[in-house]
DNA sequence: TTAGGGTTACAG
DNA sequence: CTGTAACCCTAA
C-alpha cells in the first residue's frame, strides 16, 4: 500500500551527521553533492536533510528553533539561549530531566566530553598499551615484533595521532621497564609473567575477520578502558578520518591525540547499531571513491 | 537554496 | 488525543 513515510535509516542518518561534520550545518546541497554521501542520500533532497537535521536536533536535546517554544511551554523547561550547532552528541535518552545538557555554542565543544577530562593522557596511554599488546599478539612473530612492525600494525588498523611514533617509543620503553614486555634484539615480546594463558590460544579467531580484543591481560585492563577500546576497534582509518576531518581542521591545536578523534566519532553514533551502519556507509563511499576517482 | 512555519501520517 | 517524524509550502 501507499508508502507511509520514508523513515530515515541509520545509514542515512549517519551519512547526514558525517556530512554536517564535514561541511557544516546548512550546507545541505554541498553535502548532497559530496560523492561521499550522494550515494547514501541520493533518495533525499536538500530539504529533507534540513528537516531531518532539525528533527535530529530536537531529539538530541538541542533546541531547533521550532521545538524551543513547544518545549518551553510544555514542561516549563528553562529557556536555554544556546546556539546548538551540532546535535550529534548529547546523550539525553530516556531521561526527562536533561540535566541541562550543556551544548556549547562552539562547534569544538562537542569533542570535549565531561567523561574523561581529568586524566585524558592517562587513558590514552593506557589504551596504547592494549594496542601494543594486541599488535604483538596478533602478529604472532616467534621472536617478537620490532617497533616498526608494531607501528605499522597500529597505523594500519587505527588512526593514531600525529606524534604517535614518539608516544610509541615512550610507551614501549615503559612497558619494558615495568616488565610487561621483553626487549630482545630490537624486538619486543610479551613477557611470560602473565597469569592467564595468553599464549595466543585465541585459536578460534573470529572468522568474520574482526579484530579480536581479548582482554585476557594484565591489571591495567579495566572494564572501562575495554569498553572504549571496543569502540575504537570498529573504527577504521577512513571512518575516523571522515568524522575527524572537520574537527581536526578546526581544533588542531586542541587535539593533541587521536583520542579526540575517537571521541568525535564515538559521539556521532549513539549506539552500536549506528556505528555499524556508518561503517557500511563509509565502506561504500570509499569503494565508490576508489572506483571512480576524480569525480565531480 | 535555505530557514521556518504548516500539514499529514503514524505511534503510544 | 497527544507527541513525533516525514513531508510540503513559501519567503528571503
Amino acid at each position: 500500500m501507499g508508502a507511509p513515510k520514508q523513515r530515515w535509516t541509520p545509514e542515512e542518518e549517519a551519512a547526514l551527521k558525517a556530512g554536517v561534520a564535514k561541511h557544516g550545518p546548512g550546507k545541505w546541497r554541498t553535502i548532497l553533492r559530496d560523492p561521499d554521501f550522494s550515494l547514501l542520500l541520493r533518495l533525499r533532497s536538500n530539504v529533507d536533510l534540513k528537516d531531518k537535521w532539525r528533527n535530529l536536533s530536537v531529539t538530541a536535546g538541542g533546541y531547533g528553533s521550532r521545538e524551543k517554544a513547544r518545549m518551553a511551554l510544555k514542561k516549563g523547561r528553562r529557556v536555554v539561549p544556546k546556539l546548538t550547532a551540532e546535535p550529534m552528541d548529547v546523550d539525553v535518552n530516556g531521561l526527562d530531566n536533561v540535566h541541562d545538557t550543556v551544548i556549547d555554542a562552539e562547534p569544538l565543544a562537542m569533542v570535549v566530553e565531561p567523561l574523561a577530562l581529568e586524566e585524558s593522557p592517562e587513558k590514552s596511554v593506557a589504551r596504547l598499551d592494549d594496542l601494543i599488546l594486541e599488535a604483538i599478539r596478533k602478529r604472532k612473530e616467534p621472536s617478537g615484533s620490532n617497533k616498526v612492525a608494531i607501528a605499522a600494525y597500529i597505523e594500519d588498523q587505527y588512526w593514531p595521532p600525529a606524534d604517535f611514533q614518539r608516544l610509541l617509543s615512550t610507551k614501549l620503553k615503559a612497558l619494558v621497564n615495568s616488565g610487561k614486555l621483553m626487549k630482545v634484539n630490537q624486538k619486543y615480546r610479551i613477557a611470560p609473567s602473565s597469569p592467564s594463558s595468553l599464549d595466543g590460544i585465541s585459536a578460534k579467531v573470529h572468522s568474520a575477520g574482526e579484530i579480536n580484543g581479548e582482554n585476557n591481560s594484565e591489571q591495567l585492563t579495566k572494564p572501562q578502558v575495554d569498553a572504549e577500546l571496543e569502540k575504537m576497534k570498529v573504527m577504521t582509518k577512513e571512518e575516523a578520518a571522515a568524522f575527524a576531518a572537520k574537527a581536526v581542521a578546526e581544533a588542531e591545536l586542541a587535539i593533541a591525540e587521536a583520542e579526540e578523534a575517537a571521541r568525535v566519532a564515538e559521539a556521532a553514533e549513539n549506539d552500536a547499531e549506528a556505528a555499524k551502519a556508518f561503517l557500511e556507509a563509509v565502506t561504500l563511499s570509499v569503494r565508490d571513491r576508489n572506483a571512480a576517482s576524480t569525480v565531480e
